[in-house]
RNA sequence: GGGCCGUUAGCUCAGGGGUAGAGCACCUGACUUUUAAUCAGGGUGUCGAUGGUUCGAAACCAUCACGGCCUACCA
């Protein structure tokens, strides 16, 4: 019996609780009375959250309509010859109450056998109890699954972060609040998707693996094809395919789609994480920033019904229209740096010496710029705010300003000291693009940097064929889902974050 | 990568050289309108791992693993 015991229910070399044997011991007394512990389709007359919905005027003398309904077994409280237990599915929770003279003597006994956790469905119908609770008043139940390990304690859920994200099964089945994030979280993607649409956007998919992994400064993970003996690269961004489609008549795209970065993880950065990037030829980047404006407020009064939003203890104002401000101005009012000698090398390494920064060799000027900037201004970018004109160095895909060639159309929307948007109109001539891909090589070279851009050969060659004047935009999903749903780490909004392997 | 902190029962946590603790959960019994049900009884444990110090280690020391926060790099 043990030995069988065992061989069911194993998993890695754990060895077995007594709660998992009492919940066994019960499964096992189930079969043996010829019940089928894992049953098959429950028809249901509706989900919890429609009965509770439906019934919420019903008054206490009344009785309500018949109703079938299953769900996860989340509380019981046994009182003898009756019993109340609770009752979960996805859009909500009811009471259950059974009476052994309503369900009979023979079917009353099995609940003995009942665990928390178990997923079971129930007929009865709804009225309230003494105390104004709206119960299902039980006529039969029957076990659609029986579980064989104990949740997390009822009051406090599972808190312990290790265990919340390797198994966040466990973490949404107890925390009411966890499984509420992510459904915000699949929300907003869903209505971020019907909203481009709406304008006349069309979603596409482009490659995640590709001989190039290019649109932007990262390193990429690597892997390789064994049919073609082809080494290959995650794509780090969908910038120069979706580019390619707007060169190929596709005015209006955008993908929402998965990132890989071979880089380090902390409270912001998941090695995968998800970007929407649109592309709309005829556009440039002011059209962006109205875009992104409007985006972020609809998906806020849409989904969380308000545009004030609470993040980190900072309350944020999502209501448009956003602050605008030059990279130039903010240096000025945040810093009192004035951007135009920062152009300098041997001023701007001063003032980075002042603020402590590790440049890594990297020696170029708009990189500095942008190190300062991150230390300098971005710690004051509370409210969402534009922040416009980068350094053309940092901005390979830009395109440069008319009255100013050491900046680019580009601007990053901050929200929270973070960095949400970052978009720009694109650069669509093929030798000014080829200059900036050698530009980077030279760095590559000069400052070993691996997170330089590469040349994309086949990119210039559709540029050659013609882009239109585009703007496009990028904007970081994850980053947007931690501000509305109030979530201090990236962890806490990916389902399954990659985890160290352990043992 | 560096610094600090954590890992004790299924869960939430206390304990800090001398027999392993509490609440919830669980087990036994009582209870036909409770809801963090109640009442009476019962601790169910490789104290993250491995070494060391000690008469004696969950505790002290060292190393390692995993995790968290801060910091550095990146979105």
């Amino acid at each position: 019996m043990k030995a069988e015991v065992i061989n069911a229910t194993e998993s890695g070399n754990e060895s077995i609780s007594e709660h998992m044997e009492m919940r066994i011991k019960n499964r096992d007394q189930l079969t043996q009375l010829g019940v089928n512990v894992y049953g098959s389709r429950y028809p249901t007359t509706g989900t919890i959250g429609e009965v509770v919905e439906k019934h919420k005027d019903l008054k206490e003398s009344e009785e309500g309509e018949e109703v079938s309904i299953a769900g996860r077994l989340m509380a019981l409280r046994g009182h003898g010859k009756a019993s109340f237990g609770d009752i979960e599915d996805v859009t909500g929770s009811i009471q259950i109450y059974l009476k052994q003279n309503k369900i009979g003597e023979d079917k009353y006994k099995l609940l003995k056998f009942v665990d928390i956790g178990d997923f079971i469905g129930v007929k009865g119908k709804i009225a309230r109890t003494r105390r104004g609770e709206l119960t299902v008043f039980l006529e039969d139940f029957t076990f659609l699954t029986k579980s064989l390990r104990p949740p997390p304690e009822k009051y406090h859920g599972l808190k312990d972060v290790e265990i919340r994200y390797r198994r966040r099964y466990v973490d949404l089945l107890s925390n009411p609040d966890v499984r509420r994030k992510f459904l915000i979280r699949s929300k907003i993607i869903s209505e971020m998707k019907s909203y481009l649409e709406s304008r006349d956007f069309t979603e596409v998919e482009t490659p995640s693996m590709s001989l190039i992994a290019g649109g932007a400064n990262a390193r990429p993970f690597t892997t390789h094809h064994n049919a073609l003996n082809m080494d290959l690269y995650f794509r780090i961004a969908t910038e120069l395919y979706l580019k390619r489609l707007i060169v190929g008549g596709m005015d209006r795209v955008f993908e929402i789609g998965r990132i890989f970065r071979n880089e380090g993880i902390d409270t912001k950065h998941n090695p995968e994480f998800t970007m929407l990037e649109l592309y709309w030829a005829y556009a440039d980047y002011t059209d962006m920033m109205n875009l992104s404006e409007e985006l972020i407020s609809h998906l806020c009064e849409k989904i969380l019904g308000t545009h004030e939003v609470e993040f980190d203890g900072k309350k944020l104002n999502l209501k448009p229209p956003f602050a605008r401000i030059t990279m130039e101005e903010a240096f000025r009012k945040y810093a009192d740096i004035d951007m135009k000698k920062l152009r300098e090398l041997d001023y701007a390494r001063d003032i980075a010496e002042k603020y402590e920064l590790n440049l890594e060799r990297k020696e170029d000027v708009g990189y500095i710029i942008n190190k300062i900037f991150d230390v300098s201004v971005e710690p004051h970018l509370v409210q969402p705010t534009f922040v416009m004109d980068y350094p053309i160095e940092i901005s390979p895909l830009a395109k440069k300003k008319e009255d100013d060639p050491s900046l680019t159309y580009r601007f990053e929307l901050f929200m929270a000291n973070s960095e949400i948007v970052n978009a720009f109109s694109e650069l669509n001539d093929p030798v000014d693009q080829k200059n900036r891909f050698l530009d980077q090589l030279k760095k590559k070279e000069l400052f070993h940097d691996e997170e330089a851009h590469p040349l994309d050969e086949d990119y210039i060659m559709a540029l050659e064929y013609g882009m239109p004047p585009t703007g496009g935009i990028g904007i970081g999903i994850d980053r947007l889902v931690m501000m509305m749903t109030d979530s201090p780490s990236i962890r806490d909004i990916i389902l399954f974050p990659l985890m160290k392997q352990k043992d």
